[in-house]
RNA sequence: GCGAAAGUGGCGGAACUGGCAGACGCGCUGGAUUUAGGAUCCAGUGGCCCUAGGCCGUGGGGGUUCAAAUCCCCCCUUUCGCACCA
């Protein structure tokens, strides 16, 4: 039987925490900090354990910091717009703030009763003016600076949504949020010039030293940055009309090679080429059809290759030769110039064009062994290194540093430049919805684009909104917002309609965690420096590329700015494994999430907490399992009924006189325990993270303790009595009063309530959030026997209990020595010995 | 197709720097306690051989080494990312 009683103590804790306002932190000049973050949350409903494993991991660094000594920030807050609310709304006739703070409400209330220690008082939401105003602030700040833009682009539209999205947020030729084919659209957007600092994300991702690999890859791989060179290649016809073609080539030192040119079915050029063709119907029909095929196979490369020639030719400014000029469905538009030169020999793609409409296929690179590469023969593209042939006056170079001279040489005659291109592209931050950041322009007839003034922000959401689904922005329905003043002229004028992508609240809400209620900026870049840049961020790998490097891209604006001073916004990310259920993503619509609250309620937060972080690190995929929570919860119970068992035996106990000397050997053997969990648990803890293997150290402390209390005849492992301190010996007391603390001081990051709760039966004044952590101490820890395995010829034969200081020799004449040995080496002729001091020795014999 | 990570008992996982493979937990088996069940406690639990003891064993094959889950090469599988970016 046993009286741990989860709800009761927990309601408890929790209750006392918040009157003590156990988390809430201020700057202490002096103290070191540390600023531990969880991605904050979109308030979608309900928390499912697989958001709650987020937090936990969060909250077990951001305890575990705290006993440590540090000043540790760990706050929370609401990614409170965005589109799930405007559409929640229209369903229900509603309003989205309603459901918005409604599901605040609830979320909150389930974080409080997972018992997680954050610095509530600085909780904040972005869709209150007094955090979106600092959106606007920032919005014109970049605005000033040409960072924030207008220009009419094609934009991928959702139909679905109803709005506009980021590259970014289009996966797959689908909606990121909604899987809708994602359309294409003409609009006037506004744009962040994210590009501007393409080089320095790029560059900033070397220094990124405790990010897992797998995101600065996908970084890498979005910002997509590639040298080469731009080049012209003039198009032949009347000399009244001097077109040119240029092309973006990362492999000019192929340019020799390049026997036709291909442009994308958008290029401008097209068009006129259209008007003056034999047949300009059969001409648009064509192009028609290119432009008509379905984008997102385009851009995957699942369509067949084809092409028309246009007829036209133009001149390889390299060879001087004239080459067709031909229309591909594959070239892309927004990638480079739309244009490119087609060097069959030496990239497939050109080569299997090449091949199906007969073009010519000129070799210019021959590998340095091997075959020599024939055109007329080749069977697919060689695209590796080798000299160069056919190729003028570059005729005999390495394709090595050949792609620099020539681009120099390009250069030089002015037929082209050296150039680098990015994937990234500027961030399209309008969105033709209700539930944003209003955008703070205003569109006057006379003046044009005119910000608003600071000192008329925040411009605000109008409450008085009807919602009807109709897909246009609630917004430009409503004249009392849009119809406004120019602040230059005077004059009439309206007001931007659109509101901003909610990636922008994303991408600096851990600025203004630090100083949340400041109603003058931002934020207060004195306080920022205190706490930033963030220490430990954690959050989920799909963030890996939209929220990651937008933040990366902010903090630079802020660097630049003058309000911030370091390069990166986060020193460690650590991307935790989802929750899955019957091998898959927990989603209401599959109908396998795991409500927290349930399992709080049969099992405790802390049986809860403790299974998710023991039962696989923090990175990996864990699968969820009824009997996983249920040992959890088994342990705990076995943690209570020791330390209660044991309560009144160590209360008051000093530890000073505590002396290894005075000890027998199994209470020495408890204390090596001990601080060899100490040790063990730190470690595995910070730096390491490894929360499983920390909660396994202590599981095993336990195990010992009980058998130590067996053997000493303490009958707590039954818990049927509660021994009688007068008549256990001082030594036992003590001994197990440092064992009983230590466990009890390390297993509170994992479950505080419990831990909180025994602590103070072991009569401890003050609450655990303040304690310190237990220190290791190395000459306890350290054996004054050792086990050393023998083996002979690398396999194990023998244990040798040996002294902790035991020498080479004496190891070595111990082994051959042993009888278990004996038996193997018998009749053998010893080669060798090894003996690998305090670990093992390894006999290698022959014959 | 390219790139990265991973593959260890019935299951989740551990083994940190090349040094006792399988810690810890789940599950299972046996025992104690109990009217019974549950709970609890104790013991056992990689496979094979009848045992003492031994042999095999970290996806498969090869290699380096006194010694390999760990390092190298080839192959297989899974997951993730990228995918006509010129």
């Amino acid at each position: 039987m046993s009286d741990y009683d989860p709800q009761a103590i927990e309601k408890k804790w929790q209750r006392r925490w918040t009157e003590q306002r156990a988390f809430e932190v201020t700057e202490e000049p002096g103290r070191p900090t540390y600023y531990c973050l969880v991605m904050f949350a979109y308030p979608s409903g309900h928390a499912h354990v697989g958001h709650v494993r987020n937090y936990m991991i969060g909250d077990v660094i951001a305890r575990m910091k705290r006993m440590r000594g540090f000043n540790v920030l760990h706050p929370f807050g609401w990614d409170a717009f965005g589109l799930p609310a405007e559409n929640a709304a229209i369903k229900n006739k509603s309003h989205p703030e309603i459901w918005t703070l409604e599901n605040i409400a609830h979320m909150k209330g389930q974080l409080q009763r997972l018992g997680i220690s954050y610095a509530w008082e600085r909780e904040l939401a972005t869709c209150e003016p007094e955090y979106y105003r600092w959106n606007q602030w920032l919005f014109l700040q970049m605005f000033e600076r040409g960072l924030a833009y207008r220009k009419r682009s094609t934009v991928n539209w959702c139909p679905s949504c109803a709005t506009v999205l980021a590259n970014e947020q289009v996966v797959d030729g689908g909606c990121w949020r909604c899987d809708s084919v994602v359309e294409r659209r003409d609009l006037e957007q506004w744009f962040l010039r994210i590009t501007e600092y393409a080089d320095a994300l790029l560059d900033g991702i070397e220094r990124l030293d405790q990010w897992p690999e797998k995101v600065l890859t996908m970084q890498r791989n979005w910002i997509g940055r590639s040298e080469g060179a731009l080049v012209r290649f003039p198009v032949s016809g009347p000399e009244a009309k001097l077109l040119e073609i240029e092309v973006f080539t990362t492999r000019i030192d192929t340019i020799y090679g390049a026997s036709f040119v291909l442009l994308a079915p958008e290029h401008a050029l097209v068009d006129e080429f259209t008007e003056e063709a034999d047949d300009p119907d059969a001409f648009r029909e064509r192009v028609r059809q290119f432009r008509a095929l379905d984008r997102t196979a385009r851009l995957t490369g699942a369509i067949e290759k084809e092409g028309f020639d246009t007829g036209r030719t133009a001149t390889n400014p390299f060879t001087g030769e004239q080459v067709p000029i031909w229309i591909a469905n594959f070239v892309l538009a927004e990638y480079g110039t739309g244009a490119v030169m087609a060097v069959p020999a030496h990239d497939q793609r050109d080569f299997e064009f090449a091949r199906k409409y007969q073009l010519p296929v000129q070799v210019v690179i021959q590998p340095a062994e091997g075959e020599t590469l024939d055109g007329s023969t080749l069977e697919e593209a060689y695209a590796g290194p080798g000299s160069l042939v056919h190729s003028g006056e570059f005729t005999g170079r390495s394709t090595d540093g050949a792609a620099r001279e020539m681009a120099a040489a390009a250069a030089s005659r002015g037929i082209g430049t050296p150039t680098v291109q990015f994937r990234l592209k500027d961030w399209g931050i309008s969105r033709q919805r209700y539930w944003g950041t209003p955008i703070p322009i205003i569109h006057c007839p006379h003046c044009g684009l005119q910000p608003v003034p600071y000192e008329d922000l925040p411009v605000e959401l109008p409450t008085a909104v009807e919602f009807t689904g109709r897909g246009d922005s609630p917004l430009a329905q409503m004249p009392e917002f849009v119809e406004t003043i120019c602040p230059k002229c005077q004059q009439p004028a309206r007001r931007e309609t659109d509101t901003m992508d909610t990636f922008v609240d994303s991408s600096w809400y851990f600025y203004r965690f630090c100083d949340a209620s400041n109603d003058r900026t931002a934020f207060d870049p004195e306080r920022v420096k205190y706490w930033a840049p963030v220490d430990f961020y954690i959050g989920g790998v799909e963030h890996a590329i939209l929220h990651l490097i937008y933040s990366r891209f902010f903090c630079r604006v802020f660097k630049d700015l003058g309000m911030v001073e370091h390069d990166e916004p986060f020193t460690r990310l650590l991307t935790q494994g989802m929750v899955l259920r019957d091998g898959s993503v927990m989603s209401k619509s599959k109908g396998n999430v795991v409500d927290p609250d349930q399992m709080i309620s049969t099992f405790g937060a802390d049986a809860l907490r403790l299974y998710e972080m023991f039962v696989a690190p923090p990175e990996k995929e864990i699968e969820w399992t009824d009997s996983g929570l249920e040992g959890s919860f088994r342990f705990l119970t076995r943690v209570w009924r020791l330390v209660t068992g044991l309560e009144a035996l160590v209360r008051g106990v000093s530890l000073d006189t505590l002396n290894d000397a005075d000890l027998a050997v199994r209470h020495r053997a408890v204390r090596r325990r001990t601080h060899e969990t100490i040790r063990r648990v730190s470690s595995d803890l910070d730096p390491r993270a490894h929360l499983n293997t920390a909660v396994s150290a202590l599981m095993e402390l336990v195990n010992e303790l009980y058998a130590f209390c067996e053997a000493e005849g303490l009958a707590v492992h039954t818990g049927a009595e509660r021994p009688d301190p007068a008549s256990v010996a001082d030594e036992t007391r003590a001994t197990l009063a440092e064992a009983v603390g230590a466990l009890v001081l390390m297993l509170s990051p994992f479950t505080p309530h419990l831990c909180e709760e025994l602590w103070e039966r072991m009569g401890h004044e003050g609450s655990l959030a303040r304690a310190t952590w237990p220190a290791f101490e190395p000459a306890v820890a350290r054996a004054e026997e050792i086990v050393v395995p023998v083996q002979v010829n690398g396999k194990l034969r023998a244990r040798l209990t040996v002294p902790a200081d035991v020498s080479e020799d004496a190891l070595r004449e111990a082994s051959l020595a042993d009888e278990g040995v004996r038996g193997h080496t018998e009749g053998k002729t010893v080669a060798r010995v090894v003996v690998v001091q305090r670990k093992l020795v390894n006999i290698v014999i022959k014959g």
